[in-house]
DNA sequence: TTATCTGCAAAGCCTTTGCGCAGAT
DNA sequence: ATCTGCGCAAAGGCTTTGCAGATAA
């Protein structure tokens, strides 16, 4: 659960950021932004859907699917996993990081000595147990890059 | 594109691994892994089905899936993306990392500080744009953990 | 020979799309 | 009043499943 401060905060960020693109702010926008901006466990469009429809009996998933949507877009939301269209697969079974591009999805190995070691300062919650860890790198990818300048900026 | 020397150390590995497991070493078998093992660019269960059928034209897409499992299960190869089952979300639009619980596929945030930064060592590779990077942990939630001991050690 | 695997086809999610009515601006 | 968004239902893509014939052990 998130402190109502940050929710306040963040629901304010989403009203005002309808504003400024011209979204209708309407209800079920509202109460489907504020399931996720409350939740900090990742949650799915169906737990979404689930969660909202206690409040909206009538909502419809679509609906639930557009306005994530939407607000990926508008960016005031992420998604988690960038490659979930697919399953995509590793032989490479040694230590690596992976970089991934935004725009057309390619995975390109980093070796691990390109970066730093991940090391934990602090120890994880209580009873979590890792197994390994890697570096998830965001950006475009060259043959992206040139096809499209502006990515180049980073300020998409 | 992988050096002949590591692909020939793999699809080794994949003999090997097979017979321990009592796992028939098929023809279809040997020409899925080693597409999968002779490539670095994280191909789609789509994508090694294209490739393997230039080799074997009758193999049907559902022994790739099946095959994929299998190695998968056999610490053959690794999926990428692990929660690729389903798009999750994540309205914590500041820096943070994500630990992923390999069991019951639960996010946790884990708050910037908490991971020693993470500092490229070496370049991209020549035009690439980094936007930004994240640590992946993986490993088991304590909840997963408390449910099955065995997994605490680490050794799946 | 016996157990396992393959190919095929059907079924099962998850997600997107199109359309007419309802609601926001 | 106009434009955008909602609910519904159908369709689309990725993945899994069941079964009969084929192949490995």
């Amino acid at each position: 659960m998130i402190s109502s401060a940050i929710l306040d905060q963040r629901m304010e960020h989403f009203r005002a950021r309808c504003a400024e693109l011209g979204l209708a702010y309407t209800h079920q926008r509202m109460i489907i932004y504020r399931a996720l901006a409350s939740s900090d466990s990742h949650p799915t469009p169906e737990g979404i859907f689930e969660q909202v429809r206690r409040e909206i009996p009538s909502i419809s998933l679509g609906t639930v699917y557009k306005n994530i949507h939407t607000f990926t877009e508008a960016g005031l939301l992420r998604e988690v996993n960038l490659l979930h269209d697919s399953l995509r697969l590793d032989a490479n079974l040694g230590n690596h990081h992976h970089f991934v591009c935004v725009r057309c999805k390619a995975v390109t190995d980093i070796p691990e000595k390109d970066v730093a070691p991940l090391r934990l300062k602090h120890p994880l919650p209580d009873g979590f147990v890792l197994h390994r860890a890697a570096a998830e790198l965001l950006g475009v990818c060259a043959s992206c890059a040139a096809s499209e300048p502006d990515l180049q900026t980073g300020s998409s």
